[in-house]
RNA sequence: GGAGAGGUGGCCGAGUGGUUAAAGGCAGCAGACUGUAAAUCUGCCCGCGCAAGCGUACGCUGGUUCGAAUCCAGCCCUCUCCA
C-alpha cells in the first residue's frame, strides 16, 4: 500500500477504489495542486443502471468529496456501437429512440450522488453521442486511426478472449475502444479532463485512451481503474432472486434495495461500508470487528446509509421499519410490496403476481415444500383461495419474502 | 470457394429411433440448522390446469417412420485447416 499525499488517492486507496493506475504518483501529485477533472462513462444499454455500476458512481461522488470536477459520460453514442469487451455474444443493437429514454431515465441518479452546477467543482453531464454522431469517417481515420496499431489492438485481453474462444468479433464492435479512446481526447479538450475511470475491465480501453491524448494531443491524462466488485464467495455482485439490482425506484422499491444490502454477507461488510457509504472509516472498523450476530447491526447501518443516499432518509427509514416489524416481530410493516387482488385470489397466483415465483407452477411447487405462509400460518392447499376481508393479509415465500395482500 | 467439426434447457455438457420434459455439473429457489450471514445436509428446478390431462422444447424448414434431439434433404450460423 503506497502512501498518497492527495486528498483524493488517500481517500480512493482507504475506501478500497483501486486497482490499477496509469501513473499513481504523477497523478498524486497533479491531484494536489491542482483541481482535477475526471470522467467515468456509462452505457446506455437499460433504462436503469444497477448496482453494478455503483461502484463507479461512488468513485465519481468521492473525486467531488475530494474537492475534484466530476464529470458523468452518458454513452449515448457509444451505445450504438456496443462493448464487446469480455462480452461472449455480441449485442443486438439499441435504436436511437430506445438509447435516448435510457439516458433520461438514467440521469435522474446521479443527481442523489453529485452535486450538479456551474461551479469549478460541480459535477456536469455530458453525452458522448453530441461528438460521435457527428464524427466524419475519414477525417476521424485520419486523426485518430492513425494512431492505434491492429497488431496491438488483437493483443488486449478482452479482445483476446472473443478471438479464442469461438465467437466472431464485428468491425462494428472492434471500433468500440477507438471510439472510447476518443471520447477522452474530447473531453480532455472541451473539459480539461484529465482522469479517466473505470471498473478494471476497462483497463485497456482507459490506456488507450491516455495513449491517444498523449499521441495525439500531447496532452498527459491518467487512468485509475477500481477493482471489480466480487461477494465474498466471488460471485459477481448485484444479482438477486428477482434480477437484478436496480437503482430506479421504479424498477426496483427502495425496500428491496434496503434488502438487498440487508443481506450482505459477514465477509463483505466492511468492504461495502467503505465503497458505498459516507460512514466514517473508525465507525466502520468498528462495525466490522463486531462478532456473530451482532454484525447485524453492521449490515442494518449499511442498509440504512446506502438507501438513503440513493432513495432518501425517509425512505430508508421506512424500509428499516418495515424490516423490523417484519423480521424481528413478526408482523408486517406496511412498506412491503403490496397485491391488490379484490376479494380473493388464487394463493399460487398471487405469488406469483408478486414476483416471488416465477410461474404458478413454481407457486404450488414451493407450497408443497412447506414454504409458503398466510399472516404465519403454513399453507398446505396448493389450491387455496385466499379471502381478504378489511385487514390486510400477509403472504410470505419463505423467511424473506414478504408481501401484503389487500382489497 | 474446398475439406472437416459443431449448433441441446439460464450457463457448461451427455444423449445417435421408442420407457427422453431430455443424464451430470454450475447457477437459482425452498426446507432443516442459524443471526434476514457463511458452511453443511435435504428437496425442487419448461409452462397451463385442482386434477386426469394439455401445450411448448434439442439452430431453421420440410421429409421418412406407428414413433425423431436422434435418420434424410435443403437452408442459416460458428469453429478449424486449405485456397
Amino acid at each position: 500500500m503506497t502512501s498518497y499525499r492527495s486528498t483524493l488517492l488517500r481517500l480512493l486507496d482507504e475506501r478500497g477504489y483501486i486497482h490499477q493506475a496509469t501513473d499513481a504518483a504523477a497523478l498524486d501529485a497533479l491531484a494536489e495542486r491542482e483541481v482535477v477533472t475526471g470522467y467515468i462513462g456509462f452505457d446506455a444499454t437499460a433504462p436503469s443502471l444497477h448496482v453494478g455500476s455503483l461502484v463507479q458512481i461512488m468513485l465519481l461522488r468521492r473525486l467531488q468529496q475530494a474537492g475534484h470536477r466530476p464529470i458523468v459520460l452518458m454513452g449515448g453514442g457509444t451505445s450504438k456501437v456496443g462493448d464487446p469487451s469480455f462480452k461472449s455474444e455480441e449485442r443486438r443493437l439499441l435504436d436511437n429512440a430506445t438509447i435516448a429514454a435510457n439516458i433520461a431515465s438514467i440521469r435522474r441518479v446521479f443527481g442523489r450522488f453529485l452535486t450538479f452546477g456551474d461551479g469549478p467543482t460541480d459535477a456536469i453531464m455530458l453525452d458522448n453521442a453530441e461528438w460521435l454522431d457527428a464524427l466524419e469517417y475519414v477525417p476521424f481515420l485520419r486523426e485518430v486511426g492513425r494512431h492505434f496499431s491492429v497488431n496491438r489492438m488483437l493483443t488486449f485481453d478482452s479482445v483476446q478472449q472473443r478471438l479464442e474462444r469461438e465467437q466472431s468479433l464485428s468491425f462494428l464492435e472492434f471500433n468500440y475502444m477507438i471510439m472510447q479512446a476518443y471520447d477522452f481526447l474530447e473531453l480532455s479538450r472541451r473539459a480539461g479532463c484529465r482522469l479517466q475511470m473505470g471498473g478494471s475491465d476497462q483497463w485497456g480501453n482507459i490506456v488507450n485512451g491516455v495513449e491517444l491524448c498523449r499521441r495525439a494531443a500531447s496532452t498527459e491524462v491518467f487512468g485509475l481503474t477500481t477493482p471489480l466488485v466480487t461477494t465474498a464467495d466471488g460471485a459477481k455482485m448485484g444479482k438477486t432472486e428477482r434480477g437484478a439490482v436496480w437503482l430506479n425506484e421504479d424498477m426496483l422499491s427502495a425496500y428491496d434495495y434496503w434488502q438487498f444490502w440487508r443481506n450482505t454477507a459477514d465477509a463483505d461488510v466492511g468492504r461495502f461500508l467503505r465503497r458505498f457509504t459516507d460512514v466514517p472509516l473508525e465507525e466502520i472498523a468498528r462495525l466490522e470487528a463486531l462478532q456473530g450476530a451482532e454484525i447485524n447491526d453492521a449490515k442494518i447501518m449499511l442498509a440504512n446509509e446506502a438507501t438513503a443516499m440513493l432513495h432518501g432518509r425517509d425512505a430508508a427509514a421506512a424500509a428499516a421499519d418495515t424490516a423490523r416489524s417484519t423480521f424481528e416481530q413478526g408482523g408486517s410493516g406496511d412498506n412491503l410490496p403490496t397485491l391488490s387482488v379484490g376479494v380473493g385470489v388464487n394463493i399460487a397466483h398471487a405469488l406469483t403476481a408478486l414476483g416471488f415465483t416465477p410461474s404458478n407452477k413454481e407457486a404450488k411447487r414451493k407450497i408443497g415444500e412447506g414454504a409458503v405462509r398466510l399472516n404465519d400460518a403454513l399453507v398446505c392447499d396448493p389450491g387455496l383461495i385466499v379471502e381478504v376481508a378489511d385487514q390486510p393479509v400477509k403472504l410470505s415465500l419463505g423467511r424473506k419474502k414478504h408481501g401484503l395482500l389487500i382489497r
